[in-house]
DNA sequence: GATGAATGAGCCTTCATTCAT
DNA sequence: CATGAATGAAGGCTCATTCAT
C-alpha cells in the first residue's frame, strides 16, 4: 500500500525505485535491508522514499504483494484446470509453474522465500494477515478431493500431506534460486525439470495407494 | 575458533557468555544479532568479547559448531546402529533424534536452522567450509546402500532422494521450533511424534518398491 | 497575516485548515508543531500551506491573533463596565470571563498559554510586537485608578500588583486547561468557580487597605 | 541516572558535557533540545553520548536532578529554621533563596522552569515520579500550621493558598530569568529584592487575619 | 490558484570494532 | 587479561521549504 504519491510517479522513476527495492529485499532479510541504500542506489532522496511509502514495512509489504501477484499469474492457468487433472498432475503442474516463476523472476521469488524464512512470527502474521495458511488449506482441499476420487492412499493424513507438499515446494524453489545465484552450477532448464520430475516421482509414490 | 583467552576463562564466565550468545543468535539472523547486546547481557566488557573472539563471525562460527556437536550427541547412537536397521527405520530414528535434540535445545536448534536460512551463499560457504554437503552425502550413501539391499525402489534418484529427506527434516524441526516459541499451540510430544510418524509413512511409501 | 490567497478560500476549506492548525499548536510548542502534519490532517497539499502563509511562523502568528480576538470577545463586556465596578469586582469578572473563554475554547486558550511559555524572548517579541506589555499596562492603570478612588491599599506597588494579577490569571487558566486535558480529575464548573472565588479572596485581602 | 561510564569520566570531560547539555536544555524544550548538538558543541562523538546516557530522556532527568539538588542547597538552611519563623518570613526566605539560586545558576533554574512548562502531562509524571506535588504539599502543611498558630486568616483555603504561593514563586523566577537573558534591562540585585519585598507585602496582606 | 513531488538537513539511536590502561 | 572509553558510519524517519506544472 504505497501512498498515492508513488502511484502518480512517472513510470521510469517508479520502476527504478521498485527494482532497486526488489534487489535489496531479495538479498537481505527485512531487518537488514536498508531504505537508505535503496534510496541511494535508485538515486532518489531518502526523504522521497517516505513520501512514497509509510515506512520500511509498508514498502516491504508492497514488494511482497507484487511478488505474490506475479506468481499468481503463473499459477492461474493450472488452477483453472484443477478439475480435469489427476492429483499428482496438479501438483506437478504447480511445482513446474512455481519454478518457472522463480526462474523468470528470481528476485521476486527470493523475496517471497526470504519472507517465509523470517523468524519473528508476530511480524509474519502482521504482514501476511490470514493468508499464511491459505496455501496449506489449498493443498488440504486438493488432497481431500483426491482421496474421495480414490486417486491417493486414504491413509495419508491430510494436514501432514499438505505440509509436505508445501515444504518441498519451498525447498525446491530455494534450491533453484541458490543455484541461479551461483552461476557456476546453474543447471539447464531441462536438468532442472528433470529433477522436479524425480521429486514428483517420489511424492507420487508417497501418496498413491 | 575462539582465542586461547576464551578457553582459559573460568567455566562460569565462559558459560555465561556462551549462553547469552546462544540466546542472541537464536533470536536473530547473523546480521541483526548484536555483540554489544551479548556483552551487556552477559555482563562482560565489550572489549573483552574481542579478546575472546576475533569478531562477530568468529563467535558465530563457534556457536554453530557447538550446536552441531550437541546434535551429533543425539544422533550418534543411531548412527552406530545403521547397519542393523532398515532404511526407513534409520530415517525415522534420525528424524526422531533430531526432534528430540530440537525439543531439548530449542535455541541451539534454532541457530542451526537460522543459519540454513541465510541468503548470502558466500557467507555460508565461508562459515561452513565443505561440510554443507556432508549431510546430503550421508543420506546419499544411505540411499545407495538401501538400493543395494533391495529395500527401496531402485528407480529413485539418489541425489534427489537425499535432498527430499534433508529438506523435510529441516522443515519438521522448524515447525517444532516455531510452535515451541508460540506456546499457545504447543502440541504434546505424543502428538508431535504422531505427526512425524505420518510424515514418515508418506516418505516410506515414496521410497519403497 | 495570511496571504490574500488564504482569505479568498472557500469558508469550509479555510476553517478546516484553521482548526487543524489550532489542534496542532495547542498540543505542541512552536518548534515541535509540524506544518506537514497540519497539511496532512487538513487534507491539503503541503505546497498549498505555503501559498496561504509565508511560513510556519506566519501561520502561528495568525492563529495566535485569532486566539486573542476570541478572548477579547469574552472580555469586552466587562471592559465596558469598568467604571461602575469596584476594583476587585473587575478583576473577578476578568478572571471568570477568562476562564469561561478557556473552558469554551480550550485549544485557543492553550495556544495562548503555550506562547507565554516560549523561552526565546527574541521570538516572542518578534511575534507579539509591543502588545506583550499591554496586558500589564492595563492592570497598572486599573490599580492606579483604584488607588485614587481609595479602594485599595496605596502602599501596593502598582507594577508589582499588575504583575501578580497577570501571573495568577495565567496560572489559573493553565490549571483549568491541564485538568480539562486530564478528564479524570475534571472539577465541575461550580467547583472551579469556587476555587476562583478563593483565589480572589486572597487577592482581595492582599490589595485592600 | 547516567551510566557508570559517565561517572568514570575525567572531570574535565564530564563537566564539558554537562555544561553543554545544561546550555542546550536551558534554551530548548525537551523536544527541541538535541543530543546531536550537545555532542557537537561538547566536542564528543555522538555515539559517546549513548555510552554515557541511556537516551535523551535519561540525560534530561539527570540534568533536572542536578538542578533540583543545587536548588536544595540554597533552600536547606531556611528549611531548617522553619519552626522559629513566622509564616510570612518563611515564605519570604524561600522566595529570596529561590531567586538567589536562579540568579547564581540561571541555566539550571531555567531548565527547571522549562520543565514546569512542558505540556505533556504523561511525560511530566514519568519524569517527576511523585515529587510533582511535593512542593504544593509542603506549602499546604506550612499554611495549616500557620493557621493553627493563628498567624494567618483561617478562612484562607489551604490548597488554594499553596497554589498561589507556588505559582507566584515560579512566575517570579521566570521573570528574573527572562530579564537576565536580556541584559539590557537587568535590574540590580537590590531592585530585585525590593520587588520581592513588594510581592510579599501583597501576599502577606492576602493571608493575614 | 492548487498541487504534489523533491529534497537535504537533521533527529535519535545502535553497532562493530579499536585501543590505551 | 580485563576493561571501558571512543568513535564514525549507518539506519529509520520527519520536517520546512521550494518549485514546476
Amino acid at each position: 500500500m504505497p501512498k498515492q504519491t508513488f502511484l502518480n510517479l512517472p513510470l521510469e522513476r517508479r520502476n527504478r525505485i521498485l527494482e532497486t527495492a526488489i534487489d535489496e529485499f531479495s538479498q537481505n532479510s527485512f531487518a537488514s535491508a536498508s531504505i537508505s541504500k535503496i534510496a541511494a542506489k535508485a538515486d532518489v532522496a531518502k526523504g522521497s522514499m517516505y513520501q512514497y511509502f509509510e515506512n520500511k514495512k509498508d514498502l516491504y509489504k508492497y514488494i511482497l504483494e507484487i511478488s505474490a501477484q506475479k506468481k499468481q499469474e503463473y499459477l492461474i492457468d493450472c488452477l483453472h484446470s484443477l478439475e480435469h487433472l489427476y492429483f499428482i498432475d496438479v501438483i506437478k503442474e504447480l511445482y513446474i509453474k512455481g519454478l518457472e516463476f522463480a526462474s523468470d523472476n528470481p528476485k521476486l521469488a527470493g523475496i517471497a522465500n526470504n519472507f517465509l524464512k523470517e523468524n519473528d512470527m508476530k511480524f509474519k502474521k502482521e504482514i501476511m494477515g490470514i493468508s499464511i495458511e491459505k496455501s496449506n488449506q489449498f493443498f488440504e482441499i486438493l488432497i481431500e478431493k483426491a482421496k474421495e476420487k480414490g486417486e491417493i492412499n486414504p491413509k495419508i493424513d491430510t494436514r501432514v500431506g499438505a505440509y509436505i507438499i508445501t515444504s518441498l515446494n519451498t525447498s525446491v524453489i530455494d534450491y533453484l534460486l541458490s543455484y541461479m545465484q551461483y552461476e557456476e552450477l546453474l543447471q539447464s532448464k531441462d536438468e532442472l525439470m528433470d529433477n522436479v520430475g524425480k521429486i514428483l516421482f517420489i511424492i507420487e509414490n508417497g501418496f498413491k495407494k
